[in-house]
DNA sequence: CTAATAGTGTCTATTAGACAGTATGTT
DNA sequence: AACATACTGTCTAATAGACACTATTAG
């Protein structure tokens, strides 16, 4: 049922849509000696607004949805610009409608998450555009996020409080957060904690791995967005017939030569 | 990043957000005979149209949402007109932005599903709305569903594909479809689904229970929106920590009286 | 040799599935 | 007694967690 009313129909009109998208992908660190593996990261790409407002704020990349397109069109528009690559795999996060969250004029956002991996970029980012790995810290129910480049740190804490019993549903309120624009912080901390889900019952996880890709690789990747150690031989029962092997191996240090593997489908869950 | 640009400004003015409301309920139907329990019956609440476009369609209860309302409290305030109920159980569904989904302009729809205790409706629904029983048959990558009240029989059916291996979506087609309007078959099928995978690993389904119930009823319920039989000790061993043992019993026929439970919250996964 | 990661075998604890059985009411 | 549902006991199968062990490389 979507009747027009007249009476309200000058101010429905200055509402727009948009959509931001959280790219999510996983960084290498540095090894600690020729020996080690090297560290990886959960990141995602921000953006360095350029314009007021929010003006030299990180922020997601995004974009208006044009009256000639559906929403999903606009945010692969977005993700083709921001990252040279088709095909991506991406999905429908949530749609933020808090009246106020940009003070120009009433924006709703669909917000996607799309993830990568992030060797296939074949062109360079754009200067404003950064990939920054995710941390989070947790105390009760505040949760720190620390998001850093090589040159910059970004901090900002949110109240996570229990809305709805049934369905273990968080409401997240930022209580401090200096260099996010709009209300991106809330957008991103929904994102990360629908990954951290999304990775224990589906193969999700796999969107952000190369063709080829070792184990060692794929626990790392897991633990790390999870954030806890998993034990091997539970991680390779559960994985086993998710990937498939490979007569590929690689020596990656000091140590016994790893065989490569290849995701195999299927679609059931990992972890509870 | 939400940039306005002046060559698609008109054309974006045209848009409105609306939104549309699955509010879902169990029914009772009739017992075969004295004895028996009576059935029960997954329900969702559909309007009659009474005007074009899709005049005498049924659709779900919805509006638009006002620049002075976020989306949120439009849910609300279409959820209080159609049941005079408040503080309902609902969550955000999905938003829909295809191109044509509404005739006359653009209309992007944010969904919810809500789930309410029809017996606790206290004044009688409008002429137009009606509660109907859900069924759906499945065959290969078709879905038939059936939607019946009293006087009427709604059945339409929809084509699923898997859009994506990695964390198993489909995507809906709706192939055959006479009497629900706009595109809410394919939003009611997109809600039933969510259903059936929340009732697995949420508590969810208790906002559909009275206070009080018993352990076969609430069992039934699991039964026909999961659409499969559970072995009681298996279903009681699972809910035993999410219930409470009240002192009240019930006499429901020729057998032994059972027990009447209470929810008590947790908030853990029921089945894989 | 040592350090570091790769990879496996196996015991145990927990949980789900199956089925048989007992309990207690109405007709 | 017959029937229908309420409710429980227990065996078995499947799965997750823990830990110890072997394998193989570079330096």
């Amino acid at each position: 049922m979507e009747e027009q009313k007249n009476t309200t129909k000058t101010r429905m009109d200055n509402m727009k849509l948009s959509t931001d998208i959280l790219i999510f992908s996983v960084s290498k660190g540095e090894a600690k000696t020729c020996r080690n593996l090297s560290s990886k990261y959960f990141s995602i790409l921000l953006i360095k607004r350029t314009k007021e407002p929010y003006k030299e704020k990180w922020c997601l990349p995004g974009g208006f949805v044009r009256i000639d397109e559906t929403i999903d069109m606009a945010a692969d528009r977005v993700l083709e610009k921001e990252t040279n690559l088709h095909n991506i795999y991406k999905e429908q996060l949530y749609t933020f409608g808090e009246i106020d969250r940009d003070p120009r004029t009433r924006v709703i956002s669909t917000a996607y998450m799309a993830l990568i991996d992030k060797e296939k970029l074949t062109e360079k980012l754009s200067d404003e555009a950064s990939w920054f790995n995710i941390h989070l810290q947790e105390n009760n129910n505040k949760i720190n996020v620390t998001l850093e480049n090589e040159e910059e740190t970004i901090n900002f804490e949110i109240e996570r409080t229990l809305k709805e019993k049934t369905t273990n549903k968080y409401e997240y309120k930022i209580i401090q957060n200096e260099k996010i624009g709009f209300d991106h912080a809330k957008i991103i901390i929904t994102g990360i904690e629908r990954m951290k889900n999304k990775v224990k019952d589906t193969d999700i996880i796999f969107n952000m791995m190369p063709e080829y890709f070792t184990l060692g690789e794929l626990q790392q990747i897991y633990e790390v967005i999870l954030d806890r150690k998993l034990l091997d031989p539970a991680f390779r029962r559960i994985i086993a017939d998710k990937v498939e092997r490979t007569d590929k191996t690689i020596k990656t240090g000091g140590h016994r030569p790893s065989v490569m593997y290849r995701y195999k489908n299927k679609g059931e869950e990992l972890w509870k």
